[in-house]
DNA sequence: TCGTGTCTATGCTGAAATCGCAACAAAAAC
DNA sequence: GTTTTTGTTGCGATTTCAGCATAGACACGA
């Protein structure tokens, strides 16, 4: 009942080189093994695939019409099984991240750029995202590796530190702590704080510290990204507090970037994986670049 | 490097019936045996295709993408391997089969309707051509089998006697031969014949037992089927010598159809096929079938 | 006509793959 | 905590498979 794939491989090559002893060759076996195997395939098959005599191999009328099959599958197999070897060898191939936004734009570029230089051809495929979908999106399978903040514990994810940034205070240079070489969470009670969505992580660390100090939000302004919040600030439209990788100093003018003390709140961000899932090769070799990168 | 066929098809049948315990009652092996097929592949791939706790078998990412793949092929093979043990088991499939026009509308018919009551389903493509390229049909794989006339010898071809009909003088019932019960071919002196083309078997018996007479052709038609022939008799055109089954007695009113003797020449048929091929199981219980009509 | 070279087939032997049983281990369900 | 379910492992037995040496068939050239 089993089906004997190298007696159909064998069938093949003998069909194409035209002689048991060529194709044997050309499978780096005997001569004995091929007829071997084609007889065991034929008594297997109850009828006669090659005529064939010391002198001539031929088609038999079923072996011709059976050839151009067995050719496409066999050719099919060796690229597929080609393929994979070559994943596992080259950690090639292509695999899913997700990440959120702000690592998306800080560190992942110069990650990504590394990755594409040792792994030519690799494709990732980017999801960027809120760290919740984030979470999900690793849990479902539908992103490999994810890049995100430690939310709620899982039994199914698996969470590595990767680094921690800290919260700064942006605000435009005309604004009155500007010129402080740092500022407390106290000094948001006279902010003007545009926030980002309730369902972004930053804005639960920030929701902690300010009620903590009985701090209610003035600010009528929230915005989902934290790009956006960084144009709104340049803009005059107000101050907020963010990740300090979402702008570099001085890459906007105009825009101060202060340290946020009393105390320095820390973001954490995880490398996401599920437990028990074994990784790609190429996701996994990403992995070790992006440990490798910030350890 | 070889390729593990078994260890492909477990790997699908787990992955859609998700488990090994419930794809072993589908092979018709034990668990244990599926098992070490895949782990077989995996080390042979260097990656893992299914990760698996004593609960859950779940695909990797790189399994995913193989799924697909691995499906079609295995179902392919698996589809092409069934037909060909259908073939081989109830005689199925298509086979060609070259045959000279009289013999493609005398004894054919009934044979082709009782093989296709036998094996329904089967396809027979007729070629009906004359003689000599029945003989190079076969000769050259076009056809598996080959109904004909004993032509030039050749090592490649293989005859069987099948039947033998006499020639026979047609003529209408107005010719003054009409009412004679037999004629001779020293008759045909004054017969006003209609011959078919030179490159027919009959032409040739025919010419050869007139020249031996000093009779030369008077008529100045000559056609290429015995069936025109046949229809310019009817029409008063002319007299034809014929084989006997090119028409039933009295299929066709106004036409007679009177025995040829001093002597009678007979035509022999003969079932051709190419030594040292095998035939499709197909053309096969056709042979028998066309040997035991005709026995 | 008789070698002679070129093929495929076969007898035999040893090695390797494969399987199944039974025991084991891990994880969920009760 | 115990039971049930399910994949894994150790081990022995069987089957399969490859390779060597050689036989046998056929074509071609002398």
């Amino acid at each position: 009942m089993k089906i004997d794939f190298d007696g159909i491989q064998a069938f093949v090559v003998i069909a194409e080189l035209g002689g048991f002893s060529k194709a044997a060759e050309h499978l780096h076996v005997t001569q004995t093994a091929l007829t071997r195997r084609v007889q065991k395939l034929e008594s297997y098959l109850g009828l006669r695939l090659l005529d064939r005599t010391t002198r001539y191999v031929e088609l038999t009328a079923v072996g011709r019409e059976f050839l151009p099959q067995a050719k496409a599958i066999v050719g099919e197999m060796t690229l597929a099984v080609g393929r994979l070897k070559d994943m596992s060898k080259h950690a090639r191939g292509s695999f899913t991240l997700a990440c959120v936004p702000t690592m998306a734009s800080h560190v992942l570029p110069a990650v990504i750029r590394r990755y594409m230089q040792s792994h030519p051809g690799n494709r990732v495929r980017l999801i960027d995202t809120s760290a919740f979908e984030v979470r999900d999106a690793v849990l479902h399978g539908q992103a490999e590796i994810g890049i995100g903040i430690p939310t709620e514990r899982h039994p199914e994810i698996l969470e590595t530190p990767l680094l921690e940034e800290p919260l700064m205070f942006f605000c435009r240079k005309e604004h009155p702590l500007s010129d402080r070489t740092s500022v407390t969470w106290s000094d948001m009670r006279e902010a003007e704080l545009i926030v980002v969505s309730s369902m972004t992580a930053t804005r639960v660390f920030m929701d902690y510290q300010l009620a903590k100090r009985g701090i209610s939000l003035s600010g009528a302004y929230e915005v989902q990204h934290h790009a956006t919040a960084i144009s709104l600030v340049a803009a005059g439209v107000g101050t907020a507090i963010l990740p300090a990788s979402t702008l570099e100093e001085g890459a906007r003018p105009g825009v101060c970037r202060i340290p946020l003390v009393s105390p320095v709140v820390k973001r954490k961000i995880t490398l996401l994986r599920r437990k028990n899932s074994t990784l790609s090769p190429a996701a996994n070799a990403f992995f070790e670049l992006l440990r490798a990168h910030t350890a």
